[in-house]
DNA sequence: AAATAAATTTAGACTTGCCTAAATTTATTT
DNA sequence: AAATAAATTTAGGCAAGTCTAAATTTATTT
């Protein structure tokens, strides 16, 4: 049985380890716990005792199996109260990180399952991000980075690998939500910077750097 | 800001209270939340030192205004909680207890409210209780407990004070459920129990006085 | 009203999770 | 390869919340 604490570490190291695809070290886990490096070293320690992770000193660490089903677990119940909160009770994708941060350590038998059924099994958080099934399984989509579409290809948005609320409220008030049809007018290599046409509509708009970098398109 | 642990103690405090009409003891706290005296001593003081209690050394404890009002949002919250853990999920009223326990610390701005509305605004849990408005504001129901009904007397379940898994799920087991009719055919001073007819059902059932003594009817 | 019992509080200690500051190890320069 | 920089760990300490055992206060007997 593992303590909030324990959970968030868990889930920081599995997110670390995917993204970079290899071991997590101590500074990077204290940037995503906001946490000192000093605490961290205390923690993995003591996560290491109780086999949730293969530590080494000096060298990082990773998830051991059942640390990463659990982390698979933790990820999972976040992403179904997300579509909870969003699609039940209205909240808006820049709302719901906090809440679901939350709601994610409710320790029950089935509460997921039970979830996952009311709403209707879905794949996909509000950001776009896949949602693990029971046995902790999810297929990752076929996307790329909005910032490494050429002039002329289209996409379509189908996730955001920033969720801070700024950034969220930010592409809502530009009109960019999961599922909007883009085109890339054209590409400034200067700033990154890219000249996007909503499909449906009319003018085109001028996207920086720091909005294309942090969107995923399906083509 | 206050802790899962505070908050627990407040609604300990506030449910003693409310059923004893006077101040809470540091036992009966302590059987309540199911710690030592001398924790509850200690947290009695934190409280205190907060001006969430008024407390007064070797002579009980009772809850400020601001205490009350807290109280009363966690009882609104875990009662909000029970009602979609029954209605939208499917779980049983003897299920849903120990979720609904750590849904009830969630904390954000308004997510009572947004979980109220989707609920449709219900006035009583599973259980019967009442659910306190975002005010606060709850009425009691004219309510008696079963063992007080004499022989020819009729009432409608309307809740149980005792929540125990044991005794909700020997209820359903015996057909006993909110809204359920019944009617007194006989009394036995001798132990306290009752022969009881469901107006719906044919036979007439024995309740002992375990049982009819925490459950209320309207009449 | 003194003696005993019950309830409560104090004292001292433990765990979890965090912190700062200092020491150590690994990586990068020059 | 030595020197410096960066990352990591150790050491010592703190607050929350809990515990056991001992001391104190209040309630109840006799």
């Amino acid at each position: 049985m593992l303590t909030h604490a324990e959970e968030n570490y868990l889930k920081a190291i599995y997110k670390i380890g995917e993204t970079n695809n290899c071991a997590a070290q101590t500074t990077e886990i204290s940037v995503a716990i906001n946490t000192t490096t000093a605490s961290v070293t205390d923690m993995l320690k003591k996560l290491s005792e109780k086999k949730i992770v293969n530590y080494e000193k000096y060298h990082g660490v990773t998830l051991t199996d059942e640390g990463l089903r659990t982390a698979r677990t933790l990820i999972r119940k976040h992403r179904l109260w997300e579509v909870f909160l969003c699609e039940k009770l209205g909240y808006g994708w820049d709302e719901c990180h906090d809440m679901a941060e939350q709601l994610e350590h409710i320790r029950s038998e089935d509460l997921s399952e039970r979830l996952d059924s009311f709403l209707n099994y879905p794949h996909f958080d509000p950001h776009g991000d896949p949602i693990p099934d029971k046995n902790g399984v999810y297929t990752r989509r076929e996307q790329q980075l909005l910032n490494t579409l050429q002039v002329g290809e289209s996409g379509i948005i189908a996730g955001v690998c920033e969720n801070s609320s700024a950034f969220l409220q930010h592409l809502s008030r530009i009109g960019f939500c999961l599922g909007v049809e883009l085109t890339v007018v054209e590409v400034f290599p200067f700033d990154g910077s890219q000249t996007i046409k909503i499909n449906d509509a009319d003018t085109p708009m001028q996207i920086s750097r720091d909005v294309n970098k942090n969107i995923f398109v399906t083509r």
